[in-house]
DNA sequence: CGTGTTTGACCGGCGC
DNA sequence: GCGCCGGTCAAACACG
């Protein structure tokens, strides 16, 4: 279940103003940073001192955000593997142990991997990177979970796309109602989308989307057309994209101020299908990857100089 | 008044 | 054939 042995993690990690990852050796980013101080004036000393002492502070901060990182990941990486282990020896039992619609069992093999429909490497067997999914050939099906505070119970998925709820159901294995939308930009798309609360985590909620859009997505169409405004999938501020070539990360660490004139605004979603195992094994590979981190420290000290 | 949401009714597939 | 269940419809309603 090595998600990097299947795709490429590779990450292009679009961090402005400095791409400093790239071209400078980090060691030499750490000294270039800290030696910031030294170039001021004398009389300057109290602001530099301040400025290390808040440098300090973030890198602290930073460190300890990384361990909670690191410590939800091995939490989940846990938590999969005894799921993978509940499923190897329960085979055949999904969650729900009542009876399966012929059409949904049909997806179900998606669900067997428990994140995403869509996922091109999720599986244990690994005979799901070679056959083709039924789902492709006929409606395409795939499954984002969406992190959102508990109370919220609005159940709205923001991905960029415009829904139109037409009915909502309490099914039987989930108390929790389950709301259907069927896009709504364009009276032609045929897509569709189930959006329910999980029942084992009331906090995560789950969009199932069915079917492929046949116009751009709307917010795409306004990034290009001069609005900036900032899709995010949940509150995470980042996004995943499946190409042929492997999933890109873009990382939006400066919040889109400082990113004006560098390049066109990249879209924030380039599909709702986004797999969500992947971030999180990207996640993973970021926590320990040491030039990711000293990529951070040089986009937030790019950041705080130009402040 | 137009648009979107809510919600009970209805439909069709599936298992028994 | 019957009942269960998920999915969809459409009238009523809310809101700007």
């Amino acid at each position: 279940m090595d998600y990097s042995s299947c795709i490429n993690t590779s990450l292009d990690l679009n961090i402005n103003p400095l791409r400093v990852h790239e071209e400078v050796p980090k060691k030499q980013i750490e000294s270039n940073f800290f030696s910031l101080g030294r170039k001021s004036s004398v009389k300057q000393e109290e602001s530099t001192g301040a400025l290390v002492e808040e440098l300090r502070r973030v890198s602290a901060e930073n460190k300890r955000l990384t361990e909670m990182l690191t410590e939800m990941c091995e939490n989940y990486n846990t938590l999969r593997s005894h799921l993978m282990e509940y499923m190897r020896k329960n085979p055949g039992k999904e969650s729900s142990p009542s009876k399966k619609r012929k059409s949904e069992s049909s997806n179900n093999n998606s669900n067997l991997m428990g994140i995403n429909g869509n996922s091109e490497s999720s599986s244990t067997d690994e005979e799901s990177c070679k056959k083709p999914r039924e789902e492709t050939v006929k409606a395409k099906i795939s499954r984002v979970y969406v992190k959102t505070e508990a109370s919220d119970t609005s159940l709205i998925v923001k991905d960029g796309y415009q829904w139109r709820k037409y009915g909502q159901k309490v099914t039987r294995d989930n108390p929790s109602p389950r709301a259907y939308f069927k896009c709504s930009f364009a009276p032609s798309c045929p897509v569709k989308k189930k959006v329910q609360r999980s029942v084992d985590d009331q906090s995560i909620v789950v969009a199932t989307y069915e079917g492929e859009h046949n116009h751009p997505n709307p917010s795409q169409m306004e990034a290009t057309s001069g609005s900036s405004r900032c899709v995010t999938l949940g509150s995470v501020p980042c996004s995943a994209s499946m190409s042929s070539s492997g999933p890109t990360v873009t990382l939006d660490l400066t919040k889109s101020k400082s990113s004006k004139d560098s390049k066109v605004p990249k879209p924030k979603i380039d599909s709702p299908e986004v797999p969500q195992i992947l971030v999180e094994q990207m996640a993973t590979s970021l926590t320990k990857d040491p030039n990711f981190r000293a990529a951070l420290v040089a986009a937030i000290s790019g950041k705080m100089l130009h402040k």
